[in-house]
Order: C-alpha cells, then structure tokens, then sequence
RNA sequence: GGUCUGGUAGUUCAGUUGGUUAGAAUAUCGGCCUGUCACGCCGAGGGUCGCGAGUUCGAGUCUCGUCCAGACCGCCA
C-alpha cells in the first residue's frame, strides 16, 4: 500500500495514527541531530521528523534529494512547534518506515510558490511547473468551472454530443489547419475553427439542445490570449429567441459566478448595442470596470478656424479627472502612447481645467475661456480635471479614444480587480467591410441572421443591417458570443451571395447544409464561450497560457515536446507530399 | 509580414566612456548544528557573456547579420 492518507490532511484529530504517505520531497533541513523532511502531494505538505534515536534511518533521510519520490510510515504526533502558516502545521509524522520510490535529478529551477526559474524554462519544463502549487490551482479550477458548466447545462437538458475533428476546409473566417489524407491522396481534412455547422445539423436532427466542452483551432497569429488550439464551451438550441438564448447563457454565468467565485449577481447583466459601445467606449468589448464615457464634440467645436477640428468627421474626448495637474512631460508621454502605431492617432488636444476655474489648452490660440467651458460642462466636468481629444475619422478615432481610455485607467488605477462587470453587446452588424478583398464579410459568421426589419436593406446598404449576434463581455475580455442562424434557405442564399460566394463555390463548401436546410430546420441560435479566458478572468491572469496544462509558446511551438517538427521521408511519401522549402 | 524588449554561473539578475582575474543572490556539493519550516554558520565548485562576422591595441559592453524568448500591430467570422 502506497497510502493511507494524502499530504494535505492530517490534522490534530489523526494524532496518535499511525500513516502512509507518498509524496516528493519538497525541502530537507537537516538540523544535525534531527532533520525536516517536508513531503508533498497534489493535496499539500507534511512535514516528516527523523530523530537521530534511530541513525539508520536518520543517515538515509539525509540522502534524499529534492524532489525524490518517497513512502514513508509513521506515526502522527501533535508539534511542539506549531506552524499556523501550512494548514497541516499542528502535526508532523515521526517516521518508522522510509522507502525511496524513486530518485530525481536536481530540477532545474526551484518548485516553489515563488520559483526562481523564467517562463522559458518553465515552459520547457512543464512537467515540473505543474508541481508547483499556483500553476496547479488554475487546472484545479479550471475542473471546477468545466464541471459546474457541465451541471447547469445538463440540469437545463442539454445533451453533450461529440462531433469530428477531421472536418472540411472552408474559406470563410480563420486560416485552418490542415491534415492530408492518405487514403484521399492530394486531398485534405481540416481541423474544426469550432463546431459550427455540426451543431446547427444536431439542430436540425431535433437535438433542441446541444452542447460540447471542445478544441478548436485557428491557424493565426497569437497573443498572451490566444492558442492555436483553445476550448470552447460551445451551445445550441432550438425554437429559441435572441431573448431566451441570452437568458439562458447569462444564467450560466451567473451559475458560475456564484458556485465558483461567490458573486451573486440579482440584477440583469447590462445590455448595450454595438453602436453605442462603440460610440461611448470605443470597443466592442468595454472595460465597465470604470467609466470615463467619451463625449461627442464634435459639433461644439466646430466654427473656431482650428482646421483639424473643422475638418475632422468626428472630434471625441474622455475626462480624466483631477489630472489637471500634469505636467508637460506627462501629456506629452500620452501623446507619444495615441501616436504609437498600434494606437494610431496623429495626436492629442488636452484642456485642463484648473482648480482656479481657468484653463489652459493646446488650443488656446483658437479658443475663448468661454468656449472650453462649453466642453468641461459636456462632461459635468469639476475643476482639477483634464480633458483628452482626439479626431479624426469617425471609426478610428473612436477606437484609438478606447486605447486611451484604458491608458489612463491603468495610470490612474481606476481598475478594481475584484470587481467583475459583465454585459451583453448586443445588435453587432452582420457585415464587415474588408478592404483588402472589396468585399463584405461576415462580422460573426455566414450563419448569422439578420435583424427582421434590417432585411430590406440587405440589398441597398448591406453594411448599415444588423444582425441577431451578441457577445458576452466581462471586464473588458470577450468572454462568448454567438447569433440566431438563418434558418431559411433563401435567406442563406442571399447572405452567401452578399459574402462573395457563386452557387456553385456556396454549394461544394456548404451543400451538405442547404440540403439539411430543405428538410425542416427549425429556428435555432447558440452561443460559444472561451473557457481558456474564463478560467483566466476568474483566476485574475492576463495571458490563457497559465490555465492550459500543455499551452503552445507565441510561435506556436510546443518547446516541451519541441513541436511542431519534421517528418521523414516515408511518411510523406506515404501522404503524397513535398516540402518545397527546408525549414530554415 | 512589421514594431519593440530581452538573451551573462543550474536559476534569477548586476556589470559604469570599450580597459586587471566577469560579480551578487539562490540552487548544488562538503563541514558544523536536536525544533526547523525562506533553518543558521563556515567553506568549495560552477561561465562558449545565445551564435557568427566586423570596428579596435583591447569587446559582456559598439556595429551588422542570425537564432531563441516575450509583448504588441497586421491577422484572429
């Protein structure tokens, strides 16, 4: 027997037991005449003493190195030292037993809460990292949270149906990754950007409600939040509404925020239309930790001769407040952040409103005391803030303004990261227009409806319909989201034709689902959520990585296993491949 | 595809205008130590300064190239 009790458990009432226990060693402090010997587990530390009354096995625990697998025997006794610090720190086990299950090289960096060793390498080393106790917690809630989805979902009689991962290439959307067939040789499976039309078929088979806890995977770029295999908790139902999709999903993630972080949510989540997120905040996704709504200028400061703001299509700004103080070199770093190219903007207006009632702009040699009033009481703005503008072209601007917004949230600490402020962006366009191809594409995907009284502009103004899509957005990270599908073939024919599509391009990438489309499709939407990014949010990190037992580094390298890699000769041959170009 | 940051002991880092034998902490190894729990004290070993060119009397330090890692832009319906 291995064990009899975990590493984590013992506590006063086991005092007098004699135990089991397997573990690593986690530290050895040898004290001459006794030595320490804390053992570890998933389930936490003991500590073992070995008292020099017995030098045979005193000898043998000084030997142990770190990390060596170990059973030991012995009997708990309550310590006359007690550590309040480690949640089994009133006992420790006097050994009569020890066996070494197994010997360990000296790891390469220290397995401790504060390790000594770089991402790198931890990386590299994954298996090791995952000892440690705050790379451990993030698996062990992210269990948890599968397992709470898992329980709502079923307790509302959604079946969990599992659908292929060989699938079909498809243009629109993501790059896929591809795998060549052997059998079909010249020809190639592709792995699933997610389960899409699978599930509007399981719809269509009279499965009502589906739902997967499932890998997909995109052939881009990525980012601290972004995998090319990641997992989504992928729903759809059937003879629902965008109302009672929305219902139904935020009551999952009320579920979750109430079984797993203890946040009660009573009222509704906040709804807000594309439009006006974008309008207000600059992003589809608004932080609504804070405020700071922009303000529309654009009229008010028009007229002055100042030729930037009379020409630009839109004139915005936010309110920083009581940051009427800063200083030249402050403003002038925020004008070098709007101006990097990633942000974009030319450059920046500020008006500073003294705490004297005066102010003083970079454009006082335009305007009046008079007029930068008018634009402080836009803001029901007090003396000692400052005001930051931007303009330009509408959309831009817009999303350069929500940069900065979160800028200066973050220099100002405006973020509570305790606070969770979820909310529906509801009404996104159906449409996006891209420049490089000319040509519109859909914004969600191909499936998705289109507002009931936007239909009649699908054919004047495509670009002004509004769909029947929705996000769900918790702290400024996009958390899910999803649409009702067209459910009638004409108008999926339409929106194919809309996205650039010929007949016969829409019937060989998509017929198998305009034939199922002809034989009873019933009205149908779902949902999709990041569990990767869940799971982060709640644990409080930035980047997806540390919630991914085996993540993929920004290349998308595995450096643990050293993948992706070469393969021989026979095996493409076998596939009917050639590589035209050494990996460099 | 692009921009930026970094690469020095097992590990995390410091290293001045380019100038003697490249340091610290920690880990490791040895010695001492009976109540430690970041144990303590004494000592030791440990370096292709990512790699390759170049400038120079002299390069960890400057220049160019290259590889690796990270963040971001493009991209990601």
């Amino acid at each position: 027997m291995y064990r009899t009790h975990n590493c984590g458990e013992l506590r006063n009432e086991n005092i007098g037991q004699t135990v089991v226990l397997s573990g690593w060693v986690q530290k050895i402090r040898n004290l001459g005449g006794m030595t320490f010997v804390d053992i570890r587990d998933r389930y936490g530390i003991s500590q073992l003493v070995f008292d020099d009354k017995n030098q045979n096995l005193c000898d043998k625990a000084r030997e142990l190195g770190r990390e060596y697998v170990i059973k030991i025997q012995g009997k708990v006794i309550e310590r006359s030292n007690k550590n309040s610090k480690m949640p089994t720190g009133d006992i420790e086990i006097i050994v009569e037993e020890l066996t070494v299950l197994n010997k360990s090289e000296i790891p390469p960096f220290t397995i401790e809460e504060n390790t000594d060793g770089g991402d790198e390498l931890r990386m590299k080393y994954r298996y090791l990292d995952l000892r440690r106790d705050s790379v451990k917690k993030n698996l062990i809630l992210r269990h948890k949270m599968a397992h709470e989805v898992r329980n709502y979902l079923d307790e509302n009689n959604f079946i969990e149906i599992e659908t292929p991962i060989l699938i079909k290439s498809t243009p629109e959307g993501a790059r896929d990754f591809v795998v060549p067939s052997r059998m079909n040789k010249g020809e190639f499976y592709a792995l699933p950007q997610s389960p899409q039309v699978f599930k509007q078929l399981l719809m269509i088979s009279g499965f009502d409600r589906y739902y997967q806890i499932v890998k997909c995977f995109r052939d881009e770029d990525l980012r601290a939040d972004r995998q090319p295999e990641f997992t989504q908790i992928d729903c759809e139902m059937s003879f629902a509404e965008q109302e009672d999709i929305l219902n139904m999903f935020e009551g999952l993630a009320k579920h979750l925020f109430k079984n797993i972080k203890g946040v009660d949510f009573n009222d509704e989540f906040l709804r807000m239309t594309w439009a006006d997120a974008m309008k207000y905040y600059g992003s589809d996704k608004p932080d609504l930790r804070f405020e700071m709504k922009f303000v529309d200028l654009s009229e008010i400061v028009k007229g002055n001769n100042f030729k930037i703001f009379d020409e630009a299509e839109y004139v915005g700004a936010i309110c920083a407040e009581s940051c009427a103080s800063y200083s030249r070199k402050q403003l002038d770093a925020l004008t070098d952040f709007v101006r990097r190219p990633q942000v974009g903007a030319k450059g920046l207006v500020y008006v500073k409103y003294n705490e004297d009632g005066t102010f003083k702009s970079s454009v006082d040699k335009f305007y009046s005391q008079e007029d930068l009033k008018k634009w402080a009481d836009a803001f029901s703005a007090k003396p000692g803030d400052l005001l930051l503008i931007l303009s330009g072209n509408r959309n831009e601007t817009l999303t350069s303004l929500g940069q900065l917004r979160l800028e200066m949230a973050n220099r100002l600490n405006l973020i509570n990261n305790n606070k969770f402020a979820p909310l529906w962006v509801v009404d996104f366009p159906l449409f996006e227009w891209n420049e490089e191809a000319k040509r519109y594409t859909a914004m969600h995907h191909p499936f998705t409806s289109p507002k009931e009284e936007d239909i009649d502009m699908l054919d004047t103004n495509p670009g002004d319909v509004r769909a029947n899509a929705y996000d769900l957005v918790i702290n400024g990270v996009e958390i899910g989201g999803g649409s009702i599908r067209i459910h009638d073939n004409d108008v999926q024919q339409k929106m194919f034709k809309l996205l650039g599509f010929s007949k016969e391009a829409a019937d060989s990438q998509f017929g198998f689902l305009m034939n199922a489309f002809k034989y009873g499709a019933p009205p149908h939407g779902g949902a999709a959520f990041g569990l990767d990014r869940w799971v982060a949010l709640f644990s409080g990190l930035e980047s997806i990585r540390d919630v991914i037992a085996f993540p993929k580094n920004n290349a998308g390298r595995d450096v643990m296993i050293d993948s992706p890699s070469i393969i021989s000769d026979e095996q493409l041959k076998e596939l009917n491949l050639k590589v035209t170009k050494e990996p460099s």
